[in-house]
DNA sequence: AGCACGCCGACT
DNA sequence: GTCGGCGTGCTC
């Protein structure tokens, strides 16, 4: 026993620059994925074993230090660890603070707690029934099949004291049973309640059926308007890879805590409810579903997950099929630490798992657009609504000719149709993107605009908890009396409006109504956003005000007017995804309008009737928009027909933030087939207390992109106080 | 990410 | 004379 201890190199979930060596005792046997606890200098730390046989390594030996113990864990499945290497060098990320996203499973470590079950002894019935008491009789009575239960269980179902029970056990009447105290996820059933689909439907499921079952990459876009069905369809994908013993299933939301809706529609198509995965979810339900995950034996294997984007790092055995629904949302794009686009990574992550990806939308992304047209990805499209729905009937309100009082948003067009829809017992919708009551507050007598002191961004006013507050950091103050600029006494005023402030005219216009406000600031819990949706369903709203968070595939029968506040908001500025993202939002928000047997109608306030979104959403012809957007890109070498990337340069003081900028523009590689532009402050130049600089990195299609940044950045270490970071495809160009 | 080392202000 | 502030830098 014990031969020589060999090198091995271990990821630890830290930001360095990549795994460190230690050594292995050979008594202890590692493999590649195992999870081990390493000393780093005065801490011990778990980390994966990422190479155990190292080709090369100039550390010092007298530096290495021993692998402490192996963890009694399962290995981190290879495609997954195949997966984060890759993560790591696409985005220019150290490799572990990739890792970190991957097992940041508060107590994941720890071994599930056992808990001790207690089933009937097989001989019992022999013994039966005479010679038992009343009260274990009842026991024996109370039993549910051979199922084995907690002691209390026991005894809450037989009505006696744990006492009888107990008695059992030392009688050896009954015997106890140790099991992993987590419970095994109930499996969804493929055949539990057969889908009703339409022909069109049919035809797409069975497209996608016969993908799952060819066990290959194939990237879909599952293309179908607001009632069509997508998610049926994409059901039945589901349906087929759950035949598949063990196969495992991914289903990627932009916003898991909103889905409720969701998850009541899959329970009913499979007889039990996914795995969840998102931020919000407590240490034992994490430590619950990423053991479900893990497991080796097929049949005790959590199957389907739906999650946010962090749920692409989640350890599966036997990827089958990933979903990435609504794939046009911009929540799946991570900014912050690890950047990276969510719908791109799981195409990636399906390619690698050798499984088809779904790709859901009513208004897809144009990359995934372009990709679909030029064959890369399939394409389904739905375009009947399913269920006699009308497509709604859609309608611009020229500001200019219909002028709203100062102080108030709502044309006359816009208040007589809401009259009218209340009149008929039907509800409206009116949306606006604006959280709070009033984006700016502005001096009447000196025009001081209050701005956040560490970001430059307006404070936003919020009458519901009657303070000014920054959406980027969260910075809030009391509205001030007098204007901290020149001392102007109640002179500070606020300007334009926020849903609460939409909601106040909306009060003042009808008393009677019920109105119900719906942003994130009015809702903390899925089970808020629940209460407050089975509140519409059920009729007890009359008119909902509300931000995105009313676009999220919810459908409501009674709904049949939609009336857009500012249909303007988010077109100006120029940056051309500004334009995509706006088309995308009101088409979603119009799909609100008239399900079911109720035609619906959308109303659109606009200064300008004329732009080509409005004219897009008007006309229905989406497609030419899009493809009018992509001539454009094309034009000017963007995303997807060239490569893009974003350095941002930021730090604490102004002045290394513009040297290191310029510097790193300075010393740009020349004649490798890039072209830098800037530096320019970047689109939140102050954020968060950081001074913000960026360049951009444009390159042809075939250019190596990340190897040229590489070796570029790594030229150029940056000076004390400078943060660099690389946002490959920046969602924002400006 | 921690945890050290290290070099300058208010306390016994 | 010490305690302690958090700036920079290393950890296999």
């Amino acid at each position: 026993m014990g031969s020589d201890p060999e090198r091995i190199q271990v990821l630890l979930p830290l930001p360095l620059s990549g795994p460190f060596d230690y050594l292995a005792d050979g008594d202890m046997t590692l493999e590649a994925g195992d999870f081990v606890t390493v000393p780093l200098g005065k801490r011990s730390l778990q980390g994966v074993v990422w190479n155990m046989a190292p080709e090369q390594s100039d550390i010092a030996a007298d530096k290495i230090k021993p692998v402490l113990a192996r963890r009694d864990l399962p290995p981190l499945p290879r495609t997954l660890m195949q997966f984060i290497d890759w993560v790591a060098s696409y985005t220019l990320s150290p490799p572990g603070a990739v890792l970190k996203i991957a097992v940041t499973v508060p107590r994941a470590f720890d071994r599930p707690k056992e808990k001790t079950l207690y089933r009937l002894s097989a001989d019992l019935p022999e013994k039966l029934p005479e010679k038992l008491t009343r009260g274990r009789r009842a026991v024996v009575a109370a039993a549910i099949g051979d199922m084995p239960m907690e002691l209390k269980t026991w005894a809450g179902l037989a009505a006696v004291g744990s006492g009888v029970v107990r008695g059992m056990v030392r009688a050896g009447q009954m015997v106890a049973v140790t099991v992993s105290g987590d419970p095994p996820y109930p499996e969804p059933d493929a055949k539990h309640a057969g889908p009703d689909l339409s022909p069109e439907q049919q035809k797409a499921a069975g497209h996608i059926r016969d993908m799952v079952q060819a066990r290959i990459f194939k990237p879909v876009l599952l293309e179908g308007i607001t009632g069509s069905g997508k998610t049926e369809v994409y059901f039945e994908a589901i349906a087929e890879a759950l035949e598949m013993p063990g196969a495992q299933i991914l289903v990627l939301v932009p916003e898991i805590a909103l889905t409720a809706q969701w998850l009541t529609r899959f329970e009913q198509r499979f007889g039990a409810e996914p795995v969840v995965w998102h931020s919000g979810l407590t240490p034992a339900q994490r430590r619950r579903a990423w053991w479900a995950i893990i497991k080796g034996q097929a049949k005790e294997r959590a199957r389907v997950v739906v999650g946010a984007r962090s749920a692409l790092f989640l350890p599966f055995q036997d990827l089958k099929l990933i979903v990435v629904d609504e794939e046009h949302s911009a929540t799946f794009k991570q900014e912050e630490g690890v950047i990276y686009q969510g719908r791109d990574m799981a195409v990636v992550r399906a390619m690698q798992a050798s499984c088809p990806v779904i790709l859901a939308s009513a208004t897809p992304s144009l990359e995934t657009i372009l990709n679909a047209e030029s064959g890369k990805y399939d394409w389904l499209y739905l375009g009947e609504r399913h269920g006699e729905a009308l497509l709604p009937d859609m309608t611009a309100i020229d500001l200019r000719h219909h002028r709203t009082r100062t102080g108030t948003w709502l044309s006359d067009p816009l208040r007589e149709a809401l009259e009218k829809n209340l009149a008929q017992g039907e509800q409206s919708l009116l949306y606006l993107n604006r959280r709070g009551y009033a984006p700016l507050t502005l001096c009447r007598s000196c025009g001081h605009r209050m701005e956040c002191p560490h970001c430059s961004a307006w404070l936003v006013e919020h009458r519901s908890n009657g303070r000014l507050v920054c959406h980027h950091c969260g910075f809030s103050c009391q509205p001030p009396r007098i204007c901290p600029e020149c001392q102007a006494e109640d002179s500070m005023a606020a300007c334009g409006p926020g849903v609460e402030r939409v909601a106040e005219e909306m009060h003042e216009l009808f008393p009677e109504a019920r109105i119900m406000v719906m942003a994130s600031d009015e809702i903390s819990s899925a089970a808020e956003m629940h209460a407050m949706i089975s509140r519409i369903e059920r009729h007890e709203v009359d008119f909902i005000i509300g931000t995105q968070i009313v676009t999220k595939g919810y459908h409501f029968p009674m709904l049949t007017l939609v009336g857009v506040v500012d249909a303007d908001l988010g077109l100006s500025g120029g940056d051309p995804r500004a334009a995509e993202r706006t088309w995308q939002q009101l088409e979603q928000v119009a799909g609100r309008a008239g399900r079911a047997d109720r035609p619906g109608r959308v109303l659109f306030q606009t200064y300008d009737p004329g732009h080509p979104v409005l004219q897009a959403l008007l006309s229905g012809d989406g497609q030419a928009f899009l493809l009018e957007e992509a001539r454009a890109r094309e034009q000017q070498m963007l995303p997807p027909f060239g490569k893009l990337a974003a350095i941002i340069i930021s730090g604490r003081d102004y002045k290394p933030v513009v040297k290191c900028a310029r510097h790193l523009a300075a010393s740009a590689p020349k004649g490798c087939g890039i072209i830098v532009l800037g530096p320019v402050s970047a689109p939140m130049a102050f954020l968060k207390g950081n001074h913000r600089f960026r360049l951009l990195v444009k390159a042809e299609k075939q250019v190596r992109l990340q190897n040229i940044l590489r070796d570029w950045l790594n030229r150029c270490p940056h000076g004390r106080g400078v943060i660099i970071q690389v946002d490959i495809d920046p969602y924002s160009f400006l």
